[in-house]
DNA sequence: CTGTTAGCGCATTCAT
DNA sequence: ATGAATGCGCTAACAG
């Protein structure tokens, strides 16, 4: 019924062994032998054997990519970055050679699914695992997720992480690209201290999450830094999910907080398209009378009106790099980790506070 | 080295098809012997091998995702409603139990590369392939496309569409959430026309897919009603990618060709947020100026300013629908073929033409 | 309810 | 450069 390798090597006149030896082209075979072999692969449409090939191999092509939130771009442009440097442009037969499968695990941001789509991929004896944004800092499931990589580290699976900090130790196992979060944020609010704004409202990620925490440092540095003495940095910050819904709500609650607010500094650009909403249905206008600002610099950023001032990170070129770390195409940073520089884009949505 | 089945019946002081048969659950096992199992299970950190087992089953826990390109939200959303029906909440131990392995492919739109990861796809014997967004409409490809989707449902995967039309034959391969495209179209500039408007640009998406031309059909289909000797529509017509880009620039080149435009009717909402820009940077308003119309209605539309009017598509339902069509959980709709309505979303981006 | 027996389809020794 | 033989780790009959 089904085509196996001993059919295509009996209508070759070969052995299964060569075969084998001309589909994984990693072992001399005579040019007139590959050529009946792959004659014989195309007249019986043969498919290879996945999970055959990969139990006898004891390895398989599949790499994992682990994503937060798949409907976010954010973590969408980093996926598909990294799948362009795994999956290989194919050579346009559909026949599929020596292609890695890129595959995208959507875990939800909960460490459970996290861990437990990390044992699936075990399972199937993954080739590598790219893991992308944030870590939750509950010491618990760190020392899960640290396990849990060693163990795939020890049996062959090479690790990435993209946009997370890297492992309190091991760093051996993994090659880390971590996003400058808490410069990028210290940078950005350090541009509205200097535009003048003192009483900035900070909508925050969820707790616990790194990303959260090294973003929202960085505000803070800035804010003491302008004014060491105002101690109420923690009344004009909320927290919240990164979604847009957050960023309403959240800003409704600031400004009802603190009514002389002139500007909002958002977790991230989804957050701040709903600070932006929530500072508009207050009838105040942006940026005349609250300047607003959000973290990423997602491609609809530049369309807000007035175009959202941001921080840039650099996501398809991350993704693609820990895509190619991943394939071994690229050798890692020294000592493993590579900082990724955010860079501050000043657009039209922060300006002086009124006079 | 690394533990096997047969280790764990050791321990467990069973024979390893109980060990099987617990681990898989679809056989009755007496309580106190699930229990020891389970035991060994945990004591020996014992993960499946996938592989192996994928081998001597015929059959594996993969269930493949295509999408055109997982960057953008539309695509996004859906694959991620569809993993919530498929991967499974897990646990919480991170054991991984009987989930199935919901995996993301990124096709960049290119058949070739559909293709391949069909193949690659089949190679793995993959439970089930739902297959969102549209098709591109060469013949060749679609032959090959079909032939290759029958050698798969062939071999027992489960095949779904989402959002794509469904295939010339063979509806019995296949069930098919369709969108209604054309309809959704044809309403947005229905809605316009009862406005007043009668120049209306359309943006295109690229030529060739079917989603590009249900859409404009639904257009055209409305214009023509209003305007039944007008026969310009194709000049007012420029095809480009489904990207922000290509919404700014066949805005001005629709603007140049006719600079008495009233309204712009864009493929989708993120090329009707390059469309506004596009508008805005001539110096015209929206909508007094010129009316924007996007698709779609994807979460950042509603915070454009003024609001998008678009057309509703209930993303997250059909990929969650699609998902559980994948799984089995539920029966495929009549005829193997449903249509998903859309709905018009009226908001501040079109008014009427200026008196 | 549990144990025994046979492969699943391929990659890889080891020969030649 | 090629063939023959072996086993990867598991599931699925078939017994009992």
């Amino acid at each position: 019924m089904t085509v196996t390798l001993a059919d295509v090597a009996a209508r070759a006149r070969v052995s299964p062994a060569t075969v084998s030896r001309v589909l994984n082209g990693n072992y001399p075979v005579a040019a007139s032998t590959r050529e009946r072999v792959l004659r014989a692969v195309d007249d019986l449409d043969y498919v290879l054997n996945g999970p055959a090939s990969s139990l006898a191999a004891a390895t398989s092509d599949l790499v994992g990519i682990l994503v937060n939130d798949i409907a976010d771009p954010f973590f969408g442009i980093m996926a598909g970055a990294a799948q362009t440097q795994i999956g290989g442009p194919g050579d346009g037969s559909g026949r599929a050679g020596g292609e890695k499968l890129a595959v995208i695990c959507n875990t939800g941001g909960s460490p459970e699914r996290e861990l437990t789509y990390l044992t699936l991929l075990q399972r199937q004896r993954a080739a590598a695992v790219v893991i992308t944004g944030g870590a939750v800092e509950d010491p618990l499931h760190q020392a899960a997720i640290s396990a849990k990589l060693a163990k795939l580290a020890d049996a062959g699976t090479r690790i990435v992480f993209c946009g997370r900090p890297p492992l309190p130790e091991g760093e051996t196992l993994v090659a880390a690209l971590a996003f400058d979060n808490r410069g990028g944020g210290r940078r950005l609010t350090e541009h509205l201290v200097s535009l003048g704004h003192r009483r900035v409202g900070y909508v925050a990620g969820p707790p616990e999450r790194t990303t959260t925490r090294h973003r929202l440092e960085g505000h803070l540095d800035a804010m003491r830094a302008a004014a060491p003495d105002a101690g109420d940095a923690d009344r004009l910050t909320v927290h919240g999910p990164y979604d847009r819904r957050s960023g309403y709500e959240a800003t409704l609650e600031l400004l009802r907080r603190e009514p002389g607010l002139t500007a909002v500094v958002a977790a991230n650009d989804t957050v701040a398209l709903g600070a932006c909403a929530a500072v508009r249905d207050r009838g105040l206008r942006i940026p005349q009378d609250v300047s607003v600002a959000g973290f990423d610099d997602l491609p609809f950023s530049v369309d807000a009106v007035p175009a959202l001032t941001t921080v840039r990170l650099p996501l398809f070129e991350a993704g693609a790099r820990a895509g190619r770390l991943a394939m071994g195409k690229e050798n890692p940073p020294p000592g493993g980790i590579a900082t990724i520089a955010a860079e501050l884009m000043i657009r039209g949505s922060t300006a002086p506070p009124r006079g």
